[in-house]
RNA sequence: GCCCGAAUGGCGGAAUUGGUAGACGCGCUGGACUCAAAAUCCAGUGUCCCUUAAAGACGUGCCGGUUCGAGCCCGGCUUUGGGCACCA
């Protein structure tokens, strides 16, 4: 019988989906396991052979840990709200439903193809009300809490009320909370709640007419669609992110993510410490105190200005008379540009004089006060103090604008550049004078602290979440406005459904497309017309499929306590600093509340590499339509042509194919060499315009789905990124024909009763312990050759005792072939619900043998091993051994190395 | 500019974490089977010297160090991938 992969593996996919195989429930008698994939978001284009690279480690995991003995929750779902498809709903009026259904099914047709263990029946969409109920649920629940620094948690807003009525908090006695109108409680109110309405400066994007989270702009353009994005002031939904900022730092440590991507969340969260300080600033004759962030108090006496964010509050008192005019024209000039010429101006020094001055507080000096861009508002006070001596940006400004600079570390050199090192001892600087840097930063913000000019300040660069999008494709919120105050809708109400709306796309007054919608109110009064952004719906996913079909709540607590969080959760660093962030944050604000029992959401992350492309080429000789093949193309002027890749096989051109490809080159002519066209070819990003987009219904046509699986995680390590070369695939696919012929000749069934033999057990054995290691640290590419080796170690062996433990090994990799030859070995259920082959072998030396341990080119001593001599015995003997030669200052054996049947090597140290 | 990571044959990548460098696969070369091809199987395949083999020498981006022993550890570079970027 052949191996007829495409009838096994639609055989066994559709016996799957019957059986529900895969379906899990809370089980107390074992241990859980959570493996999650990142939800896709179902585009247009379908899989191509990159997207599944962690999904099939991930499936690889969880199929062995199912052998292991876990009771193992696999779902996966999309995150469908998303702007591709209002894009085209935009371009085209088709209701983005309609597309993401499309999509939508068109993923899950790819996905089943593949032979996933998911358990589908949780399957889950951000965009079906029964889901995006618990979003929006989630919304109400913050924008009813209050970020209580005493606690360090999230709690109840009624807290903060109380706390206003009985003994004030915050500046606010409860004299005038007692005064306060509705509309001035509701304003207090919002300066706490963890969902709060509030201007802010916004990435806006006009080109999808939508405002923007930090992580969604990129060099001053938009992630998705690329267009340009510029600062806008805007009252906008935002979460309140920043009040977790230490605690999302701190936990960090605990988790089992990789280190880059902690440094990457560490770098966004960017903790500072540093010292505010109080200068006191003259303006026209007025005083104004103002307060200023920096970690180097320590350079406070080198100062020689100050400089002022242009959207600082500041800047209309300290302008002085004189200075009106030039500093509204700077203002006006700084409005004009978008993120991206601020971006790319970076070196350009720009500023005005205020005509206000300000007075250290230590020296005395009276300095003057600038507006420049380089102070960004949106951190510290948006006020600096400037050392130009030791700060570069600083220094830049000084230059440009002719004030002086001023070291105060012993002989540092600032003529050509300023010196920012923590390193030196300090002069022209007071009390500081003769210290160490590091020594005079403690002592400055001990003074500063000390004569009440300041206090130390720890500053974050994380920032709230803006929360709105002016988009139609997301969800709404569940927030009215009554008189004009932000009022929530009632629980029960929700899910507060997506209206029908006319037409997608944004108004000409730039309003949301929810304007449109008719009756478009709550208890008669407006409803919010902004919707939420992408990462809603993906902040707490992973909690949902843990109950998946509640209707009372996100989840139920007996599920949540039996799963727990995600052990393993498998996804691309792309992700670092939104969802990671959003989720994590999302996770400790329904901790906070006691929705959810543990503090983070994601324990194990293993980042997967991205599958470049590789692209193939031909060589056009110009003004010709003859085609030149690799090797010969220096002697001609060619255009270097990107060609299909599906029409290549081993860079060696398909010729028919080609001129079949496209009309223009029906009538192509062809140099060759040895009678072959031979392309030429690189890495690139997989997508359609290269022409190296290869699509795995493709791969799982002409090979199988298991080859498949088995080729990615071949590839190489899973956290890497590398090329897809579909050259290799024979070389596995070949392993699996060889696997099916243990089994099967061409008409009879091979598998005997016979014993084993001892080298047989040892083969077997070597690859039960490769694979249990290499499974744990996703070691997959070396499991494979492991296969490998032990399919030659073991040569015609068609014994049951072997094989049959062989197909265990082999079912997490190829499930499809797995299943199929444990049901010809008699087996009725799937070969899922039985256990991990239990590692017996201790590895020995096979013959007796005289070993000779050398080293430093001389022999040493010998040992004679008796043939059965365990690892331990070897180690025992070498360290007891007469040695005829003693290594210079005694040597000592501390380590044997031992492989089956053969010594490696003595360690003597 | 700052912060991480990587560099091993023609290619993807192994190396028991300081102990036979190049496992396994691809590709290539030769052979078997075949009328022929496909499929399958066998052998060879780091470089240099050489008709070949043996033997030898060299060899993990570069320079130096530690060590009996370094792809792995330390110091200094080069190239490259990724992240952040006026964050005071």
């Amino acid at each position: 019988m052949e191996y007829d992969f495409l009838k096994i593996e639609q055989k066994w996919q559709s016996r799957w989906a019957a059986d529900g195989t895969y379906k899990v429930k809370e089980d107390p008698s074992k241990p859980k396991y959570y493996v999650l994939d990142m939800f896709p978001y179902p585009s247009g284009a379908g899989l191509h052979v990159g997207h599944p690279l962690g999904y099939i480690a991930s499936d690889i995991y969880s199929r062995y840990k199912r052998l292991k003995g876990f009771n193992v929750l696999h779902p996966m779902g999309y995150d469908a709200f998303g702007l591709p498809a209002e894009q085209y709903a935009i371009q085209t009026g088709q209701h983005p439903e309609k597309t993401t259904d499309i999509n939508t099914a068109r993923y899950r047709q790819q996905l089943d193809r593949i032979g996933f263990s998911y358990d589908w029946s949780r399957e889950l969409r951000t965009c079906d009300p029964a889901y995006y109920k618990w979003t929006q649920w989630a919304f109400l629940k913050m924008f009813s809490s209050w970020y209580n620094p005493a606690l360090d948690k999230a709690c109840p807003i009624d807290d903060l009320v109380k706390l206003f009525e009985s003994e004030g908090y915050d500046g606010i006695s409860p004299e005038q909370w007692a005064a306060a109108s509705d509309k001035e409680r509701a304003d207090i109110l919002m300066r706490y709640r963890i969902a709060y309405l509030g201007e802010t400066s916004v990435n806006w994007c006009e080109g999808l007419g939508t405002v923007l989270a930090n992580d969604e702009v990129k060099d001053g353009l938009s992630v998705r669609g690329g267009f340009p994005v510029e600062q806008k002031k805007m009252k906008q939904w935002q979460l309140r992110v920043s009040a977790y900022a230490e605690r999302l730092l701190a936990s960090l440590d605990g988790l089992d993510w990789s280190d880059s991507l902690k440094e990457m969340q560490r770098n966004w969260i960017g903790k500072s410490e540093g010292t505010e300080v109080v200068f006191n600033t003259l303006c026209d004759g007025r005083e104004l105190p103002v307060t200023i962030f920096t970690t180097r108090v320590d350079t406070i006496f080198g100062v020689t200005f100050m400089v002022l964010a242009p959207e600082s509050e500041l800047v209309h008192q300290l302008t002085s008379e004189a200075q009106k005019a030039e500093v509204e024209e700077y203002l006006k000039y700084v409005k004009t540009k978008t993120e991206r010429e601020r971006i790319a101006e970076t070196k350009t020094v720009t500023g005005v004089f205020s005509g206000a001055w300000g007075v250290n507080p230590l020296s005395g000096e009276k300095v003057p006060i600038y507006i420049s861009e380089y102070v960004l508002a949106g951190y510290g006070t948006g006020a600096i103090m400037a050392v130009p001596a030791h700060d570069s940006r600083d220094y830049a400004f000084a230059k440009k604008f002719g004030l002086p600079v001023v070291p105060i570390i012993e002989g540092c050199d600032v003529s050509e550049q300023s010196f920012d090192a923590k390193d030196g001892i300090m002069c022209n600087s007071g009390f500081l004078n003769g210290m160490q840097v590091k020594q005079a930063i403690e002592a400055a913000k001990d003074y500063v602290e000390e004569k009440g000019l300041g206090r130390r300040k720890t500053n974050y660069r994380l920032r709230d979440a803006i929360f709105s999008r002016q988009r139609y494709w997301g969800e709404p919120f569940p927030i009215y406005y009554k008189d004009g105050i932000a009022t929530p809708v009632d629980e029960a109400d929700l899910p507060l459904r997506l209206p029908e709306i006319s037409s997608f796309a944004p108004s000409a007054k730039g309003e949301a497309p929810l304007e449109r919608a008719k009756d478009w109110t709550y208890k008669g009064y407006p409803l919010e017309t902004s919707t939420m952004p992408g990462f809603a719906g993906s902040s707490a996913y992973y909690l949902r499929y843990m109950d998946p079909h509640n209707d009372e709540a996100l989840v139920s607590r007996q599920a949540n306590e039996y799963w727990q969080s995600v052990d393993l959760y498998v996804g691309g660093t792309e992700h670092a600093t939104g969802h990671l962030i959003y989720s994590r944050f999302w996770n400790k604000f329904l901790f906070d509340l006691g929705y959810v029992c543990k503090d983070e959401p994601f324990n194990k992350l293993i980042n997967q590499g991205m599958i470049q492309g590789r692209s193939n080429f031909v060589y056009r000789i110009v003004g010709t339509n003859t085609f030149v093949s690799l090797g010969l193309k220096d002697s001609y002027e060619t255009t270097e042509i990107h060609v299909d890749v599906n029409i290549v096989r081993n860079d060696r051109l398909d010729i028919e194919a080609f001129k079949a490809w496209r009309p223009e080159f029906a009538d192509a002519e062809f140099i060759l060499e040895n009678g072959e066209y031979v392309c030429g070819w690189a890495i690139e990003k997989m997508s359609k315009s290269m022409y190296n987009v290869v699509n795995p219904d493709d791969i799982c046509n002409t090979y199988g789905a298991d080859t498949l699986r088995l080729y990615e995680m071949f590839l190489g390590p899973v956290e890497q990124s590398k090329p897809w070369d579909t050259k290799g695939i024979d070389g596995v696919n070949r392993f699996l024909k060889k696997f099916w012929r243990l089994f099967y000749d061409r008409d009879s069934f091979l598998v005997t009763d016979e014993q084993p033999s001892a080298s047989e057990l040892k083969a077997l054995h070597k690859l039960i312990a490769k694979e249990q290691q290499d499974i744990e640290s996703f070691s997959y590419n070396t499991t494979i050759s492991a296969f490998m080796i032990a399919l030659s170690d073991l040569g015609d062996c068609h014994k049951r005792a072997i094989l049959e433990p062989l197909v265990v090994l082999l079912s997490p990799f190829a499930p499809h072939i797995a299943e199929e030859l444990w049901e010809a070995l008699g087996h009725s259920d799937s070969v899922c619900c039985t256990s991990f082959p239990e590692y017996k072998a201790e590895y020995t030396i096979e013959d007796s043998i005289t070993y000779p341990v050398q080293f430093n080119g001389k022999l040493r001593f010998t040992l004679d091993l008796p043939a059965g001599s365990t690892p331990a015995q070897v180690e025992e003997a070498a360290r007891t051994a007469p040695q005829t030669e003693k290594y210079v200052g005694g040597g000592r054996i501390v380590k044997v190395i031992v492989v089956p049947g053969r010594i490696i090597n003595i360690v003597v140290k």
